[in-house]
DNA sequence: CAGTGGTCTAGACCACATT
DNA sequence: ATGTGGTCTAGACCACTGC
């Protein structure tokens, strides 16, 4: 520490400028979108570290052949997704190293995109019922409209981990058993053509009654997790209304908030 | 029914063409904003209804006197939020209540923020101690450091709801016993200039042990939530890490996910 | 003071959905 | 065929930060 040039900011090139981007304009894919992840592949294997600055815009998009706004667009697009930081009359950098772990862990997002992909499903049951007044009520049906009931088991490593139950609006979807256990709801329905947009949720907790502990391999009055969630298409179509028990001992859900600013 | 016209879609008007912005170009806030702003009031207290359309970006653009970036840039806020939805060759209309009413429900981010904002906050402990292996590890400092710890009940209605623990590097912030319980932590840290930038968050259930039990006013083995949260500022320093139980009779962690496309 | 990001403009062409 | 949002350009001026 006693000998180190005291000069606390050297001003040097950005680790960016020794980096190349392949930008193919012939691609249907968006120019700022490629950059925004070959901007992410250089932060996640290293080539830019944590708290390095990225240099300004404008020479990045006179090196790139982009305009500003452009090149803005992608660098943007990080910045949400949380792994760079803007100052203003500072610079852009990328964000260090603790948070950046804790953005790759899965999130509840995950675990809606990926629901079923668990390693094993086991459906219990898979019928046409009439909605019941919370049912009807999720969903925005009339009481006693036909709604698809799914029950489903899930294990990992040969223990079970949650009992999912779920409602759809009947004739929304084709709902094949067999696939179901393979392939995941969520997956299903975005095969059929629906389009998720948003989703509400609720987790609580409380003891498990004698039937789900017996279910679920667990004790009476061992704690579980609750989580009820409302799916919306982009029309704002209530899709989907789930009512599930996770084990405690075996499950907790984990994400990861970004503040806005 | 019967008499109705049947030209499905009648071409109309936007609801927005009688509906008057006030930009201030001398004001600070910028423009993008000051439309977003207006939009979103517009659409809460129903001047633009669920499923309206509001009409393309070009002639608002015009009408307003902004440029069509700028207009879309207040448009694109406002369907990140989730109130808007676009779609290519169609047009720009709000969500429909049913998502909407989703929307304004709090969020776990209103806790984070509101932390404290409860009806009521005893401090139990606020003390300097050195760091446990954990604690050192989520704060990302050498074991046996000085942390700030802090516990802290929360009650509503004069009852308890949460137990907070929480763990803050010393020196970063004055935590004044008084304050904190008026105020809030996030808002003390906000004041003190630490801006968050993002948190990670674990939400797991339990069972209570006794002397949890008599703090919350619950009986032994009742299950409770806990939530772990690792907070960092945007300069990736960890800021505060808390390890909090709450009653799940009395709480439960509510909010919203916005799918990305 | 110099350098950065923040905002804004006035166009352009394209892909896509609907008619 | 028409109208929509999606993308992109090549500039401009301002506000803030750090020296």
């Amino acid at each position: 520490m006693a000998k180190t040039r005291d000069r606390a900011r050297e001003r040097v090139g950005s680790p960016l400028d020794t980096l190349h981007f392949a930008l193919d304009r012939s691609s249907p894919v968006p120019l700022y979108y490629q950059l925004a992840q070959q901007l992410e592949a250089a932060i996640e294997h290293g080539a830019l570290a944590p708290g390095n600055l990225l240099g300004n815009e404008i020479d990045l998009s006179t090196r790139l052949g982009l305009s500003r706004p452009t090149v803005r667009q992608a660098i943007q697009s990080l910045v949400d997704k949380g792994l760079l930081v803007r100052r203003r009359g500072v610079g852009t950098q990328v964000v260090h190293s603790q948070v950046k772990r804790s953005l790759e862990l899965s999130s509840l997002y995950d675990d809606l995109e990926a629901a079923g992909q668990g390693p094993t499903t086991r459906v219990v049951r898979n019928e046409t019922v009439p909605a019941s007044a919370d049912v009807a009520a999720a969903l925005g049906l009339a009481e006693g409209a036909d709604v698809i009931l799914l029950e489903r088991l899930r294990s990992t490593h040969g223990q079970p981990v949650a009992l999912l139950c779920n409602y759809l609006p009947a004739g929304l979807l084709d709902l094949d058993t067999a696939r179901l256990e393979t392939t995941g709801l969520y997956r299903m329905m975005r095969a059929a053509g629906v389009t998720l947009h948003s989703a509400r949720q609720t987790v609580g907790a409380r003891s498990a009654t004698a039937e789900e502990a017996a279910r679920l391999d667990e004790k009476e009055g061992a704690a579980v997790l609750t989580m009820q969630r409302t799916a919306y298409d982009d029309t704002g179509r209530a899709v989907e209304y789930g009512s599930h028990i996770y084990r405690a001992s075996r499950y907790a859900f984990d994400f990861q908030l970004l503040v806005r600013t």
